[in-house]
RNA sequence: GCGUCUGUAGCUCAGCUGGAUAGAGCAACGGCCUUCUAAGCCGUGGGUCCCGCGUUCGAAUCGCGGCAGUCGCACCA
């Protein structure tokens, strides 16, 4: 890059043409291998202010430009500039690739700011569903993904555990305890009718029958609401286990209560952001973007959601986090302005709040939508779809479309342990090569220790170690756009040229030489696989 | 009505930090197993990148305006 830019310096000095500020440059791997190693559109980025043809250009540049790992460049379409490497370097890169061995595709750690990535959070009134899930795959996926790019991140899980939904758990556990006993009682209007409340219930007559049914209803609401909040809660950590997701830090929304809600209110008090209204006292929010003022604390004294949230976000920033990611539903998507609000009326920067918003899934079996009411508790739960398709399917599933996208999730495809499945096709690259080392290490091929990769020629070979060459910058710019969805489609065409390689180049039964180079390679392949699989939190099986 | 996201091959979707002939998987069609896993490979066909206008040397990509779908617009969480 720097030679370019010398070049283009000494251009301008001898007077061929003039910029006054020079573009950035920018490299690029191009989209056909006829088109070079790299190239770069500098020439065509400079010649408006140069006030010249491009391809001109282009031509001062190459002709002042003389490095050593160059064989050749050319112009080539309306000024792009291509560069071919000389062949060597190919394989100086292989052998650092293979000198990382499991650690390449880890970056440097960057001195930039501390993340923390809150995912998932859904109350602990129920089992978690399908959509849950994909916030579970994207999040833990996105969390691996910038600590690989060299990122400190923390994740965190916020239970909902206090507040109306958690009465209403403790009121429909009770309802459903005292129908056990043949009582009638009217089910409560935003009660939760899954079956798992009827667990419940039937769990607690088990362990201490009729113990709860003299009580006062208060007391037994109490009690059954610390009962069903622990099973709830311990259900969701299994769940989340089960599907390789797992939290630094898990988030107890009554431990804001009471006093870092009313700090956190108290700020906005004396910064003016807060008024009484009706009897309630508002934030501001319009003042920093919003449609309407906030309710934070209600007419009766009990604080909001919204309180709450706003006393976890400042939490947040206290200890210390530069940017904070949350991944939230789509349907949440109107929260967002008034939580970047408050962040702003109580000086922090709204900007160091990302909100990823997930789009919604569908569910397909033998190509009919599955329906879903969460009203009636008549969803799929996540156990289910991986007692179903299993955690990896599940995983990959959810990671390989973009967050923004709406996912149709084909359930048949799944399941399907055929080429249709994306999963099993790059799992069944990682499981070749495992095999090919296990007969290698029969047909005693020794591993070399410097094996001779510029034996390595053919178009696959070649084809594979420049694919696994640009893996930092993958890695990079996904985690760049926190598009971990990135990875999954990287790891399938490393797969791809793999296979295409396996049916082109044999291992075993060439000449020694040449054997222990493509080893090493392969080698290098089923790393990075590991790699990128384990990134996704998918399994990379030793054999299938 | 306001806002979010989406609209690209028959289907599901990448590509969007402006660049070369717009890609992948599935589906369709035709080939490849006496040698390391055929859960694989090779090949063929397939496009109004929703529409219009604008910015630009250059637009699937950026801006504005439409159309269609989605999700949301609480003193619920």
């Amino acid at each position: 890059m720097q030679s370019i830019a010398n070049a283009a310096q000494q251009a301008m000095t001898e007077g061929v043409f003039q910029i006054e500020t020079l573009p950035d440059i920018i490299l690029e791997v191009p989209p056909k291998k006829e088109f070079g190693d790299f190239a770069t559109n500098f020439a065509m980025q400079s010649a408006k202010t140069a006030k010249m043809n491009p391809r001109k250009i282009a031509e001062a540049i190459i002709e002042r430009m003389s490095e050593p790992w160059l064989e050749k460049t050319e112009i080539a379409g309306p000024g792009f500039i291509n560069f071919y490497l000389k062949a060597n370097i190919i394989y100086d890169q292989l052998a650092g690739i293979i000198a990382a061995g499991r650690d390449y595709g880890n970056l440097p750690k960057k001195n930039a700011a501390k993340i923390q990535v809150e995912y998932v959070s859904a109350n602990p009134t129920g089992p978690l569903h399908v959509g849950h899930g994909r916030g579970a795959a994207a999040g833990s996926a996105l969390v691996n993904l910038l600590r690989a790019a060299g990122y400190e991140v923390s994740s965190e899980y916020y239970i909902n555990d206090a507040g109306n939904q958690i009465d209403n758990l403790a009121a429909s556990v009770n309802a459903r305890y005292l129908e056990l006993f043949d009582q009638t009682v009217e089910f409560p209007e935003n009660g939760y009718h899954g079956q798992d409340i009827i667990d419940t219930a039937k769990r607690i007559i088990k362990k201490d029958g009729e113990l709860y049914l003299k009580m006062a209803e208060t007391e037994r609401l109490t009690i059954f609401k610390e009962l069903a909040l622990k099973e709830k809660l311990a259900a969701l950590k299994e769940d989340l286990a089960a599907f390789n997701v797992n939290f630094d830090v898990w988030f107890s929304e009554r431990s804001l209560h009471p006093d870092d809600v009313k700090t956190a209110c108290q700020v906005l008090q004396e910064n003016g952001n807060i008024y009484e209204k009706d009897g309630a006292l508002w934030l501001k929010s319009t003042a920093y973007g919003d449609d309407k003022d906030r309710v934070v604390i209600r007419d009766n004294g009990i604080p909001t959601y919204l309180a709450a949230d706003i006393a976890y976000h400042r939490n947040k920033f206290e200890r210390g986090f530069d940017t904070l990611i949350n991944i939230w539903g789509a349907d949440h998507h109107g929260y967002i302005c008034r939580v970047k609000a408050a962040i702003e009326a109580m000086g922090y920067k709204p900007d160091h709040l990302e909100v990823l918003l997930l789009q919604m899934v569908s569910l397909y079996r033998d190509g009919e939508l599955v329906k879903m009411s969460k009203r009636t508790g008549q969803s799929v739960t996540l156990a289910e779809l991986i007692e179903e398709v299993g955690t990896d399917a599940a995983r990959f599933f959810f990671i390989m479309r973009s967050l923004d996208s709406q996912l149709d999730f084909d359930l048949d495809l799944a399941k399907s342990k055929s080429s249709e499945n994306p999963v099993y096709y790059i799992q069944y690259a990682h499981a070749r090569i495992r095999s090919i080392f296990r007969q290698a290490q029969e047909a005693g091929i020794a591993k070399a220790n410097q094996p001779k990769l510029s034996l390595l020629t053919d178009e696959s070979e070649l084809a594979l170690i420049k694919k696994m060459a640009a893996y930092g910058e993958e890695i990079e710019y996904a985690a760049q756009e926190r598009a971990p969805h990135r990875i999954a489609r990287y790891v399938h065409e490393l797969a791809s040229e793999f296979h295409s390689f396996y049916n082109r180049c044999r291992i075993m039964g060439v000449d020694q030489d040449l054997a222990q180079a493509r080893l090493a390679l392969v080698g290098a392949v089923a790393n990075v696989i590991c790699h990128a699989l384990a990134m996704l939190g998918v399994s990379a099986p030793e054999k299938m």
